[in-house]
DNA sequence: GTCTATAATGAATGATTATTCATTTTCTTG
DNA sequence: CAAGAAAATGAATAATCATTCATTATAGAC
């Protein structure tokens, strides 16, 4: 039994670890929405978690760790949400592509802060590989499912002169520019509109399913 | 005469006073694209610029207004070229839209160095009013022309269901996940394939022009 | 060639900020 | 509840870096 209450404790505390854990990264994303991350300090970060200054050092080692697990969390948080998606037995190839197109555009995603944090971390990636290598694990998941679900719809259409590969690598790149676009100008820009422009870049590349 | 004299030698002074911007503005490019943007000291400028430490604060008076001015330039420079094509009166509405790509993706504009700048200004733009009033302006004139053009395209083809302004919204918005692209992960992408998609998404919404 | 004005230098300064660690607080166990 | 362990604190430290300015170099005027 003695085993057992110990283990219960271990759990216990590294439960709350993990909350401070969490409580610091969505501090950090706070930040770097509000300031940049180029000007966001460890007080900044602790000031907004409520905590006290040296706690970042103390539950992530250094900034520059606490940064690269906060990337990794935005970038897991939407991995896992497209991941259901492509899983999903009961949808067929063309509703996967509509889930995407409609989870992409969704109040879950289309947080600014959260796409203040993408760009930011995009803006330092050439600089920085780990940043890079980070981004082009998810990447290469989305072009992968994607590819092979417009090969799908290819298959089933009349769709002869279609490059599934090349209409991912659009699709990838309209939802990353639409989202620089929410986020630098959203008064000129609103989400339906935005998911708007996927819907008829669908639609032009296959008439017969969008 | 001799107010003329004075006059060219001020002229002198003043050239090499912007040869010296110049410079700068083109060590920060540097400097940016290879250490990103957080960790660019002036330090790294001013040796990369072959200069010593002050020269900065001499030309620019901060840190601050250099790289402002640097994103400045960056932005200029593309304008201009835009600006060329839209103004050329030889050019049809179609050939100006298929300059524009071109241009796009030439290789004036598809430097890394470049592109890096532009992203590194966009990852801080949402928390600094200054370098989204730069981008902002230069947004808005490509807005307008392109919206224009797409018009045009429309009037003189058989595209009913066509959405002018959506379409550029669309244009813009690949084009800049293209750069996004090119610039994270050139390996995958080629400038061509980028190219490519681009022609795809013209022909898809224009068949009876591209 | 000398004088003057402008440009450039870089050591010194001062401000900012990440990190450390001695101390305090909180939690767990028995 | 006491003892010990883990977590949290924040003042002190150390490192980094923008900016200043006294000094030096350079170019143009006469």
């Amino acid at each position: 039994m003695q085993t057992a209450v110990t283990k219960t404790a271990i759990t216990a505390r590294s439960a709350s670890k993990q909350a401070r854990r969490q409580q610091l990264i969505e501090a950090t994303i706070q930040c770097i929405a509000r300031k940049g991350m180029s000007s966001t300090t460890m007080a900044d970060v602790t000031q907004q978690a409520d905590l006290s200054l040296g706690i970042v050092n103390l539950h992530f080692v250094s900034k520059e760790k606490l940064l690269i697990e906060t990337l990794q969390h935005v970038a897991d948080e939407y991995q896992q949400g497209l991941e259901k998606i492509y899983r999903d037995k009961t949808l067929s190839a063309p509703e996967k592509i509509k889930a995407q197109a409609d989870y992409d555009f969704s109040k879950k995603i289309i947080k600014r802060d959260k796409l203040a944090v993408w760009f930011a971390f995009w803006g330092e990636a050439k600089a920085r590989p780990t940043y890079s290598d980070i981004c082009a694990r998810y990447d290469a998941l989305v072009a992968s499912n994607l590819t092979t679900l417009f090969e799908q719809l290819k298959s089933s259409g009349n769709y002869a002169d279609i490059n599934a590969s090349r209409v991912s690598i659009g699709y990838t790149a309209l939802t990353d520019g639409l989202w620089l676009d929410l986020l630098i100008s959203p008064r000129k820009l609103s989400v339906a509109e935005a998911r708007e422009v996927v819907d008829d870049f669908l639609a032009s590349q296959f008439p017969q399913h969008f």
